[in-house]
DNA sequence: CTATACTTGACCATTTTAGTCAGGTATGTA
DNA sequence: TACATACCTGACTAAAATGGTCAAGTATAG
């Protein structure tokens, strides 16, 4: 099991987007070059975040990207959720009632993930970005 | 974030195993028919489990393997460490106390996978086979 | 002595990941 | 109006992880 790099990128990219825009909004190169991710992959990453309605785009010179929701209504499962990062654990079809793969009855295990999928989204439906924001103004020395 | 198939197969195959070890050693054939489970790859997995002294194997005919702890005491923490099967959350390493991705501070959201990685595992550390064994008796029909 | 079943290690196809590259298009400013 | 900035889109790709297979053993019960 294991959290893709795209998923950890949206989540800085969007702390730091959400330190400076209530300035100007933040050009994706910025970001790129304060949180040392690839300008083209971020770019990748807040076409999705845009779509899901996250951050607005502001196009043009002096243009950049703003959040749509204060950092507080804005929870890391909607982040998660924006860039195809989910917790998936079990590849048993959760449709086919019959059970998994191809036997009669569920695998032993079907209600594990199960279980284990609801606590994990427990987390991120939690936190939000305002939550990391403080704990790393905390931080700052 | 995804957990892979090994992990699961690992459990499966525990599952069925605890439930049929007391009678006689349970062959990994036998449990790749039952769990629809390459025995090719059913091997590798036990190889590990057997050097985490999860399993015991008993070699020759009528052999197969056994648990060599109670199914209580086997926790899926204690499983899927095994088979490698492990939650990584960050890429920073953790012993370069300077910083992640290069950078001169701790990426904001550093804390953040520390935090779910502690959430995760106290879910595998509180269930045991012993659970999964009721659970799955409970459910038959 | 032979069938069964564990043991080991090399190998491999496919998929996913983490990007790069090459073009655009829109718009504020000079 | 020109042009620099910055968003936008899609195709492409190297490297790693995944989910196995294959081959050649070794140990032991009967």
């Amino acid at each position: 099991m294991k959290l893709t790099s795209k998923g950890r990128y949206a989540v800085m990219a969007l702390v730091d987007l959400a330190r400076f825009d209530n300035i100007n909004p933040v050009s994706l190169r910025d970001i790129s070059l304060r949180q040392g991710i690839s300008l083209d992959y971020l770019e990748q990453i807040f076409s999705k975040l845009k779509k899901n309605k996250i951050v607005q785009s502001i196009r043009g010179t002096q243009g950049g990207y703003v959040l749509s929701k204060k950092p507080n209504e804005i929870k890391l499962t909607n982040i998660f959720h924006a860039v195809d990062e989910k917790v998936k654990t079990v590849q048993c079809k959760k449709e086919s009632k019959k059970g998994c793969n191809g036997k009669a009855t569920k695998c032993v295990t079907h209600n594990l993930w199960d279980e284990l999928e609801t606590h994990i989204n427990s987390f991120f439906e939690r936190k939000s970005l305002d939550d990391l924001l403080k704990n790393n103004t905390e931080q700052r020395t």
